[in-house]
DNA sequence: AACTATTTATAAGA
DNA sequence: TTCTTATAAATAGTT
């Protein structure tokens, strides 16, 4: 319909190309309109032009993103699956229902909400909270028996090292007075009573005392002892 | 185009409706196609019919859902906010997180996974579950005690009827006799030791037992008596 | 569905 | 882009 026929096919001339598109997306857009007025009919059209511009109709009193949502709903029900929306609606009912299980138990966990529970859900309950426990419980022993080991191998090589320091030591230089001897017992209270000794029982009565003790400098004390 | 001009306005005529959507129908396609091709544009056509049917077209070498989801980019990125599927995967996101920290609470409840914790988060925990622990057995007692006092209702009742059947008997007719008299110990055991006799302390050696006991018969029996 | 008189769309030129 | 116009294409009404 022009001054000549043409073939379909890609038009090579860029403007000519170019002006093609002008017109005959105006035209499109027209019947798109025409159709759904005549027929009554949900119309919707997208465009991208090859420079990526978009145009889109929709038929009056309905939207795009409406109809789109139809489609997907009607492509969904006889696709193979589902469509891409579909399956994440799906997904998220699915973890929604999820969270709630996960909440509920939480709650019983702290012992709320229990007026739902038969007297053997609450026994089985206490039984799973008493092994809970008992694991806490076990864990905390170990990490304080670690924590005590660490304080004593410490402990012994700090007193090495005093031991070492104060022999090497030209009799009586840079030496400072301690104003209490920390003896046995002091040691027993320091470390709660469990400490055993084990190492030299006595101490100088002039301990060495650098003006800023710290632990890093100890060679082997540099990798591990956490307190 | 035709034997005669129309306006553009529903055509009221079902059928010569029905005939124009197919014929139009049919040429908003081909336009579409034909835009597609010449323009190496990308076109999408969505119609439904006044009927429900659905008819699409999608330019060559691309599929309709593809040409959506440029659409759904395209209109998000202007748009207000968020394309209402990048929401979606958004929420996704948040609750797929919000599961995790549960999943990890729950573990912690089991007592499971404690080497990441410290000395003070395990003190913590120890304390929550003692607290939970405590509680269910609050809840526990609270369930046996209501268990007993209906237990007790039960066999006032059932003893004021027996004894009342009892009154009522012509003397010897359709009486039965029991092997053991239940007597006051082995209410005790029944109870588990905790019951404190405050009805009828004797018993007739003989008690009227129905064939078919049924609880529900007792009148005020019948509403919220569960064991 | 097919026909066809007419209207409409549009290719090419300005 | 827009207008013009000759011509191709679409289609309303009819069979």
């Amino acid at each position: 319909m022009g001054r000549g026929k043409i073939e379909i096919k890609r038009i090579e001339n860029t403007s000519s190309r170019q002006v093609t598109f002008s017109k005959r997306r105006n035209g499109l857009l027209k019947k798109a309109n025409e159709l759904a007025v005549l027929c009554d009919a949900q119309v919707g059209v997208i465009i991208f032009s090859s420079t990526g511009k978009m145009f889109e109709f929709c038929s009056p009193l309905s939207n795009l993103q409406c109809l789109i949502d139809k489609y997907q709903k009607h492509v969904s029900v006889q696709g193979e699956g589902f469509g891409a929306r579909q399956q994440l609606m799906y997904e998220m009912k699915r973890m929604e229902a999820e969270n709630d299980k996960l909440e509920v138990l939480i709650r019983q966990y702290l012992g709320k909400d229990l007026t739902s529970f038969c007297l053997n859900d609450m026994i089985q309950l206490e039984q799973q909270l008493e092994s809970s426990i008992d694991k806490v419980r076990k864990r905390k022993e170990e990490v304080l028996s670690q924590q005590l080991t660490n304080l004593r191998r410490k402990e012994n090589i700090l007193e090495d090292q005093n031991n070492y320091l104060y022999r090497m030591m030209p009799d009586n230089h840079a030496m400072v007075a301690i104003d209490q001897k920390p003896g046995p017992s002091a040691m027993m209270d320091l470390f709660g009573g469990v400490y055993q000794q084990d190492g030299v029982n006595e101490f100088p009565a002039y301990r060495l005392q650098p003006m800023q003790p710290n632990l890093q400098q100890v060679g082997f004390m540099s990798h591990d002892l956490q307190l």
